[in-house]
RNA sequence: GCCGGAUUAGCUCAGUUGGCAGAGCGACUGAUUUGUAAUCAGUAGGUCGGGGGUUCGAAUCCCUCAUCCGGCACCA
């Protein structure tokens, strides 16, 4: 006797263990053939697979959130029978779904072309539309090995022999082709559907280690049906028009070249947003008790080599020589902040000292590794240091937190992923000082009322750290702030407090950014608002633009109010239409325009444009001044 | 760094089999004085990413380097 609860609570009972299709079927014949998989008890399992015992049972249907990822894993699937027909030397890896599709990993001695692609994509649709029956098997390891290695996949014999002991192993067969995989899997191929796409090509490592050998992937995207796939592509396009690379051109704010890969050259516009972030950032440090210092570029190896950067990061660090001697070109300012606070004795009573820079820093970044502001060989770092002892590990945290999240809302990210980085395989101090570390943290996030995701074995080296992630325009995830806690440091360079008792103590060493980089911060901050910055953060906030040239004089008198009100503006007395002035700044995001011809120069008024706005408003130009600067004051007033 | 793709005017891009290097936008000049997302006309603008090779002849074929794009790896 089985007896399968459903989602309603209903009851069935029956005599002998039963699949999800029999139920299903049992229900009713629209939902048998809906019917994509189940889930029992939680699981989700195939359609076929037999249920044994009581369960709690629901059917998934292509309605269900879990069908989209049996889609997309099914898809994978697909592409692996149809590069094996077409390209029969090739070897399967493993093809996962993931987030807006799937991929599969090959080996073959050939790379494959973009013309492959479309080839393998016409032949996925072949195979979809001959509804093989996918068809699960539990076989044998030795025999699952051996079978593998005979049809040269020895990728797949290598993932059978380090799956763990005891572990089933299962195959499922769709056609002739046959693969390895844990499941679950939709009862055939047709039930991919046609809404998918293959879209790029890309190389991987094989188990993601760059000591292996490179693979070939191919991604594709694949949805329920054609509507879903269109509205994904249609956002990828507007996506694309909201890349920092693309709007820094357009909007004059930054450029990069050959000649310094890896660096910015800040154009006048880029150059105030830059600086208007980061006077807003040294007020808010300010404001929580930070003292800011400045220190040197180019230090000593011996510094390097203390701090153990050199032996850790030695290709990635930039140097220099002078007579006899190797400098390298700061890659971080931590190692500098202790020498400040090495001059003289520290007490007790002065911790936690929050030490803030602007820090310029220099690493020799991987080419590859280069992306737009994203990622720079040189930028520079909202950075601090806090020193402080363990006890107020807790509470400098959740003040750092707290910070961080007020900071981030007045920039406009309110939805930002905290990540819990907790110990490496290979770290230095004692698991006791970790168990603390580690503690401190979850408990002064918590206390911030922020969630945490884990992410396990990332921590630095010397300590546990956060990770405040924000997403770019293409979904991209981007790790702007951070705070590490670092008991190796103060040892190594040797940093003191007295304590209470009149000895010698080891501070901890909080490591925090905000921005985390200058340049990066921008990059997300501009994809983030599609270029329309709002007015206090914008680089030219308002553009006093003329109708007739008749208007000009009264137009430079309307620039000089606001410019006196501390207003960002510029000035357009071109002999060009009135459409043809706002078409321009539109597409420059310059957030307001003030229009004038001969009726507001009459009247003294002025017309006010928002950005992207239909409607302009006539004001008299007092009020607008008054009008903007209020909203230009930002959020600190 | 690794795999794949790309590099032609300031920008976006076309350029057939190896046979005179093109368009749109922008810039400049002139006309126009204009009422809320492109006024008209004209002019200028090129080491076809750099270097090497094959060829009577190379943007086009080969080699090499650089940079960019998409991933992967890395990210103190």
């Amino acid at each position: 006797m089985v007896a399968i609860t459903l989602p309603d609570d209903s009851v069935l009972s029956y005599d002998n263990p039963v699949s999800g299709a029999e139920i299903a079927a049992g229900i009713g014949p629209g939902l048998a053939k809906a019917a994509l998989a189940v889930r029992v008890d939680g699981r989700l399992q195939d359609l076929s697979t037999p249920i044994d015992a009581d369960a709690a049972v629901s059917i998934i249907t292509a309605r269900d959130d879990d069908a989209l990822e049996l889609i997309r894993h099914d898809a994978a699937h697909v592409m692996a029978e149809a590069v094996k027909e077409l390209y029969p030397e090739t070897q399967v890896t493993i093809g996962p779904a993931i987030e807006n599709g799937f991929y599969y990993d090959f080996s073959r001695p050939t790379p494959f072309t973009p013309e492959d692609l479309e080839k393998i994509e016409a032949r996925m649709r072949d195979i979809v539309g001959r509804d093989e029956s996918l068809v699960r098997e539990v076989w044998d390891r030795a025999e699952a090995i051996r079978f593998f290695k005979d049809q040269g996949e020895h990728y797949k014999a290598q993932i059978i022999e380090d799956l763990p002991d005891g572990e089933p192993i299962t195959v499922y067969r769709q056609g002739d082709f046959i693969d390895l995989c844990r499941g679950p899997h939709l009862p055939s191929t047709g039930k991919v559907g046609t809404a998918f796409k293959l879209m790029k090509l890309a190389g991987a490592y094989w188990r993601g280690d760059s000591k292996n050998e490179m693979l070939q992937r191919i991604y594709g995207t694949a949805w329920p049906d054609a509507k879903q796939l269109k509205a994904y592509l249609r956002m990828l396009e507007e996506a694309e028009k909201r890349d920092h690379r693309r709007l820094g051109r357009e909007m004059e704010l930054f450029h990069i070249q050959d000649i310094a890969a890896g660096s910015v050259f800040w154009h006048p516009k880029g150059w105030t947003l830059y600086r208007v972030l980061q006077d807003y950032i040294r007020a808010r440090l300010e404001d929580a008790g930070y003292i800011e210092v400045n220190t040197p570029q180019l230090v000593d190896r011996s510094l390097w080599e203390d701090s153990g950067h050199w032996e850790k990061f030695r290709e990635y660090m930039f140097t220099a020589e002078t007579e006899d001697r190797v400098l390298a070109l700061k890659p971080m300012n931590c190692p500098c902040h202790v020498q400040i606070y090495r001059q003289g004795i520290t007490s007790y009573r002065d911790l936690p000292v929050r030490m803030a820079e602007f820090g310029s820093c220099l690493r020799n970044e991987p080419s590859g590794a280069l992306h737009g502001l994203m990622r720079v060989r040189a930028f520079t770092q909202d950075d601090a240091h806090i020193f402080c002892t363990e006890d107020q590990i807790t509470s400098e945290t959740k003040a750092f937190c707290d910070l961080l999240m007020s900071i981030y809302k007045d920039l406009g990210f309110e939805e930002v992923v905290v990540k819990f980085a907790d110990r490496p395989p290979v770290r230095a101090g004692a698991d006791e000082t970790w168990d603390k570390a580690e503690t401190a943290l979850i408990e002064a996030t918590a206390a911030a009322g922020l969630e945490t995701v884990l992410n396990p074995g990332e921590g630095a080296f010397y300590g546990p750290k956060l990770e405040f992630v924000l997403r770019d325009a293409i979904g991209r995830d981007w790790q702007l702030g951070t705070l590490q806690v670092d008991f190796v440091l103060p040892e190594r360079l040797d940093a003191t407090y007295i304590g209470e008792d009149g000895q010698k103590h080891r501070p901890v060493m909080l490591h925090r950014a905000i921005l985390g980089s200058l340049e990066r911060f921008i990059g997300v901050l501009i994809e983030q608002y599609a270029g329309r910055l709002p007015l206090w953060l914008a680089p030219v906030q308002v553009v006093v633009a003329t109708i007739t040239n008749a208007a000009d004089s009264y137009a430079r008198e309307v620039r000089t109010a606001l410019a006196e009100a501390g207003l960002r503006t510029e000035i357009d007395l071109r002999n060009e239409k009135i459409n043809y002035k706002v078409r321009e700044h539109s597409l420059g995001k310059i957030p307001a325009m003030l229009i004038v011809g001969n009726r507001e120069a009459e009247d003294g008024t002025v017309a006010l444009r928002r950005l992207g706005g239909k409607d302009q408003e006539i004001l008299a130009l007092a009020k607008a001044t008054a009008r903007l600067k209020e909203e230009a004051a930002g959020p600190l007033g």
